[in-house]
DNA sequence: CACGACGCCTGGTCGC
DNA sequence: TGCGACCAGGCGTCGT
C-alpha cells in the first residue's frame, strides 16, 4: 500500500491501537518479509517479545514504531517497515485465523483496549520489517509524522523528508532540482530528494501543475517548481482526505477498507479518456520501466 | 559522482 | 478453457 497517503492512513489507524501497548508474541510465517532485518526470524521474534510500543511514525512511505523496554527506559530501537508494492498492516481481533499471504503477526496487549493481532500481509513480498537502531536527525527536528522525537531508524536516514513534513526544506529541494538534468518525474520518484511520492501522485501532481513528465528538472524556473510543490501537496492532502487510492482490495486501511481517491484521478490510469481540463485524450508512455500518464496538450515539453 | 537498468515476487487481465 | 505475455501504488544494488 505504497504512496504517502495510503501509508499515512495505515499509520493513523495503527497509532491508537499500538501506542502504549506491549508485544506479547511475534510469529514470523515467512522470513522473506524480514529482508531488512539483520538477523534470523528467531532473533526478530525473541528481541521484540515483551517490548513496549511507544508510537507509530511515518516519513514518506516508511513506517516505524519506537520501542521502549519494560522498565520504561527511553527508546533507542524501533520496528521499521516498508509495505513495498502490496504490503498491508491489518488490525484484527486476537486469535484471528491465519490470513491469505500473512507473513508476520504481532499479538498485542494494551492497558485499556482489548487484545489485538497486528498482521503484516504481503502478496508480493517486496515489503519487509526489521528491528533497527534509532539515530538522531541531523536537523534536530522530529524524525517523522507521529512523534516529536528527533530520531529516525538507520534505514530511513537516507530518505528525504516528505512534502507534508513541517521540516521539509523547500530551498534545498529547489537547489537539488536545479542541478539535476534528469526528467522531473524521475526526480519526484527519487526518495532521497523528496519522499512519499510514487507513480500515481507523480502523474497527478505533474498534470495539475501542467508539466510534462520528461521535462528536465534543471529546466524548471523557481516559479514553476513552487507551483509543482503546491500541487504535490494539494494532491496528497486530497488523497489523504479520501482515505487514499484503491483500485482493488490490495490498498486498504488497517480494517481492510479501501480509499476513494481513485474516483478523483485526472491522469493516472485514464489512457485515452478526455483530459478534464481540455478534453484531449490522456496519453500513456513507457518511462523508466513504468507508465506515465499525461495530457499532451496541457503538459508541453517546452 | 550521477544516472539508469535490473532483480526481487505473486496474481490479475488480455489476446490468441 | 488454457496458456503465455504483460501489467501493477517500490526499493536496493550494481553497472556505466
Amino acid at each position: 500500500m505504497p504512496e504517502l497517503p495510503e501509508v499515512e492512513v495505515v499509520r493513523a489507524g495503527l497509532a491508537p491501537a499500538l501506542a502504549g501497548s506491549r508485544i506479547e508474541a511475534v510469529t514470523v510465517l515467512d522470513p522473506r518479509s524480514l529482508t531488512r532485518h539483520d538477523g534470523s526470524a528467531a532473533d526478530f521474534e525473541h528481541r521484540l517479545t515483551g517490548r513496549r510500543v511507544d508510537a507509530v511514525v511515518r516519513r514518506g512511505k516508511f513506517l516505524w514504531m519506537p520501542l521502549g523496554d519494560a522498565d520504561g527506559r527511553a527508546e533507542s530501537e524501533a520496528i521499521v517497515g516498508h509495505l513495498g508494492m502490496s504490503g498491508q498492516m491489518l488490525l484484527r481481533s486476537s486469535g484471528t485465523p491465519e490470513l491469505r499471504h500473512e507473513r508476520i503477526r504481532f499479538d498485542i496487549r494494551h492497558p485499556t483496549h482489548a487484545d489485538v493481532a497486528v498482521v503484516f500481509v504481503d502478496q508480493r513480498t517486496f515489503g519487509s520489517l526489521a528491528l533497527d537502531r534509532l539515530i538522531p536527525t541531523p536537523d534536530a527536528a522530529a524524525g517523522g509524522w507521529g512523534s516529536e522525537a528527533p530520531l529516525v531508524p538507520t534505514q530511513v536516514a537516507h530518505i528525504a523528508r516528505d512534502p507534508l513534513d513541517p521540516a521539509f526544506e523547500e530551498t534545498v529541494f529547489r537547489a537539488r532540482l536545479a542541478r539535476t538534468r534528469s526528467a522531473i518525474k524521475r526526480v519526484l520518484l527519487d526518495q532521497t530528494v523528496v519522499s512519499g511520492i510514487g507513480n500515481i501522485y507523480a502523474d497527478e501532481s505533474l498534470w495539475a501543475a501542467r508539466i510534462h513528465p520528461e521535462r528536465s528538472a534543471d529546466d524548471l524556473s523557481s516559479r514553476v517548481v513552487r507551483r509543482l510543490l503546491d500541487e504535490v501537496r494539494a494532491v496528497l492532502h486530497r488523497a489523504l482526505a479520501e482515505g487514499g487510492t484503491s483500485f482493488d482490495a490490495q490498498y486498504v486501511n488497517v480494517n481492510g477498507q479501501a480509499g476513494y481517491f481513485a474516483h478523483s484521478l485526472n491522469a493516472y490510469g485514464r489512457t485515452g479518456e478526455a483530459c478534464p481540463r481540455c478534453g484531449t485524450p490522456i496519453v500513456r508512455v513507457s518511462f523508466t520501466n513504468r507508465s506515465s500518464h499525461y495530457c499532451p496538450r496541457c503538459q508541453r515539453r517546452g
